[in-house]
RNA sequence: GGGCGUGUGGCCUAGCGGAGAGGGCAGGAGGUUCCUAACCUCCUGAUCGCGGGUUCGAAUCCCGUCACGCCCGCCA
């Protein structure tokens, strides 16, 4: 409803500026400050003012009576305050807000028709999955869900880097050393932290063995490469081995979160279908192409990037980047937009890509890069080669194990007499502790820097996920006593007069209920999801003072009131269970 | 050295040209015969890193400066 009347107050305003001879390219629209009793605001009259000789006040004032309220069906009235202009919703704002909000995919925009790809995570698999990379699969997920309740038709990809020096070198470990070799067991019953232990003895192996058997090793990890890049379906098989399994490890550990994809993207298919092969072609017809050093280089300083960009090694193999053309014409070739989420590390190459891209004649404007910073360790950076860090597997248990605690301290002083039993307990534990750790990553801006603390990664308390769920499992609690069946996905009668709601806590709660679709739309549009996680926090802040203020199921409450409320309550139930599944965050139903 | 990013009360964070800079944690004082207190109310606490500038108006834009992070491989 409030993007239906933003498009109300700008015609508005438009007209009054225009007949009032003014320039309309400036409507000043902001948003009130939360103390001001409007939905929105302009500022416009400040900037007016030297036109108008008159002080911003007055010149307000003048806009105020060029509009007519009778012909607007979502404000109600325009005052002024001082220099401001200020928007009062109608009753018809209102009472339509609260009729969309009953229904179940609230806030969600209609089909675009515009497909993107959301291509998120793509962590080498060599080992576990770690927390200094846990941003990208939370952030990812949500951008990709973001998406998707916007409106566009999301595939979620990984693309694997099957083909790189990493994984030639944990082939050969893989082949060439025995358990035996191996100093300690897994640290988890799965395959990923099994192998991870090749690939790190490997990587010891050449650090620290004698001159002659690094220079055999490596001529190894060369052959294994060559055979890669020339398609040979023998070598492809012996990484593919070593892939295939640790990815599955790690897609395992994803799904706990759970961030799962329509699709693997592997690196060696642009190699083996030839579009690389077609890049390098195309890349050495360029102007910008030099031979220098004997390897083919790519000058990008009309970007400026002062960076060459290699994309093809002295002896004659393609490089990551290469392949990653190819890979992004793909994404191009089938869709229509598409979005990468990756850390700040990648930022040039990032930048070498789009410009590369553009040199070869794609439209760039249709690639969208999500960069974020890495979550570091108070003592540093966190390394599968090197096995430091916190494995994302054991985040997320302590996070469960803590939460399971929690529910287990509360059993004994609960008002409602709900019979939690075991499962519900543990599917509490679950739906808390991992919506803790996801929505502690995925409020904050991305471009910040995290030091990993456990406490702070795993507080409870107010504005963390639990603080938001717990209105979701209110909303359940007063639905279900009125006789809902909540998980069925019953919904009190809708034909309910708005006008029964008039405190201010339910005017407020509902004019929040109203801003989640622009806020869907805003965040959708700056690929942020942020920007929803900061929303159900003023949601639930809104969404408490409500339950505070205003009994739905009181006895002294009549028939009508209670009917509006609950209608209230159904609109804020969707409103918050959807923008948390925005973020990836379960909303219970109780806890 | 160069490029990019970040700097908001003791700690974390929102805001990124407009209406006393919002929240949370920590600290202090209260609240449960009433739909779940993972809640709510009140108090204490900030020259928005620092210095200039642009503007009627700057945390927000520009310049400089400092601190921290990331990058500057024929690795990915």
């Amino acid at each position: 409803m409030f993007l239906s009347l933003r498009a109300e107050v700008e015609d508005a305003l438009e007209g009054a500026l225009s007949s009032l001879a003014f320039p309309t390219d400036d409507l000043g629209i902001e948003q009130p400050p939360e103390d001001v009793e409007s939905v929105l605001a302009s500022s416009a009259a400040f900037r007016l003012a030297d036109e108008a000789g008159a002080p911003p006040p007055q010149v307000a004032s003048r806009i105020a009576a060029e509009i007519d309220v009778d012909e607007l069906t979502y404000v109600g009235a325009v005052r002024t305050q001082g220099p401001y202009l200020n928007f009062l919703p109608s009753e018809a704002y209102f009472s339509e807000t609260l009729a969309a909000g009953t229904d179940e995919a609230y806030g969600s925009i209609d089909g675009r028709n515009e497909s993107v790809v959301v291509e998120h995570t793509s962590a080498n698999p060599t080992g576990p999955v770690h927390v200094g990379r846990a941003r990208n699969p939370i952030i990812g997920d949500a951008v990709a869900n973001l998406l998707a309740f916007a409106g566009y038709d999301v595939d979620r990809h990984y693309y694997v880097n099957d083909a790189g020096r990493q994984m030639a070198v944990f082939t050969w470990a893989y082949e060439t050393f025995d358990e035996a070799d191996l100093e300690d067991d897994p640290e988890r019953d799965r395959t990923e932290y099994d192998l991870v232990r090749y690939y790190r003895k490997g990587n010891a192996y050449l650090e620290t063995a004698d001159e002659s058997a690094v220079a055999e090793a490596e001529a190894e990890i060369d052959a294994i490469m060559q055979g890669l890049e020339e398609g040979d379906e023998q070598t492809y098989e012996r990484v593919s081995e070593v892939v295939d399994q640790v990815l599955s490890g790690m897609k395992t550990c994803l799904e706990r979160l759970p961030a799962e994809f329509d699709e693997f993207v592997k690196e060696t298919r642009f190699m083996r279908d030839g579009s690389t092969d077609d890049v390098v072609d195309r890349l050495e017809d360029l102007d910008e192409a030099v031979y220098e050093e004997e390897a083919w280089q790519l000058e990008l300083e009309e970007f400026g990037i002062e960076k060459n960009l290699v994309f093809l090694r002295s002896d004659g193999t393609s490089l990551y980047p290469t392949r990653d053309l190819a890979h992004h014409e793909w994404k191009f070739d089938n869709y229509d937009r598409a979005v990468t989420v990756l850390g700040e590390d990648h930022k040039l190459q990032a930048r070498q890509l789009r410009a590369t891209l553009d040199l070869l004649g794609n439209d760039t404007e249709q690639l969208r890069q999500v960069l974020y910073s890495y979550v570091n360790l108070p003592e540093g950076k966190m390394s599968t080669r090197r096995g430091t860090g916190v494995d994302l597997d054991d985040l997320l248990d302590e996070a469960i194990d803590r939460a399971r605690e929690e529910v287990e301290e509360r059993l004994d002083d609960r008002i409602r007499d709900d019979d939690l039993d075991e499962d519900d307990i543990e599917r509490i534990a679950h739906q808390v502790g991992i919506g803790a750790v996801r929505y502690d990553i995925v409020s904050k801006q991305p471009t910040k820097a995290i030091t990993f603390e456990w406490e702070q990664a795993l507080d409870f308390e107010a504005q963390s996920a639990p603080y938001v769920q717990y209105v979701h499992a209110r909303c359940c609690g007063i639905l279900e006593e009125a006789g809902f069946d909540v998980e069925a996905g019953e919904c009190p009668d809708v034909d309910v007069d708005a006008e029964r709601l008039e405190a201010p806590e339910e005017r407020a709660l509902l004019e929040t209920i109203a801003r989640l679709p622009a806020v869907v739309d805003e965040a959708a549009g700056d690929l942020e999801p942020h920007q929803i996680a900061t929303y159900t926090r003023e949601f639930a802040d809104r969404f408490n003072a409500f339950y505070r203020e205003c009994p739905v199921l009181a006895d002294g409450v009549e028939p009508d009131r209670r009917q509006a409320r609950l209608a209230l309550v159904a609109a804020s139930k969707h409103t918050v269970a959807n923008a948390l599944s925005i973020l990836g965050v379960a909303p219970p139903r109780s806890m």
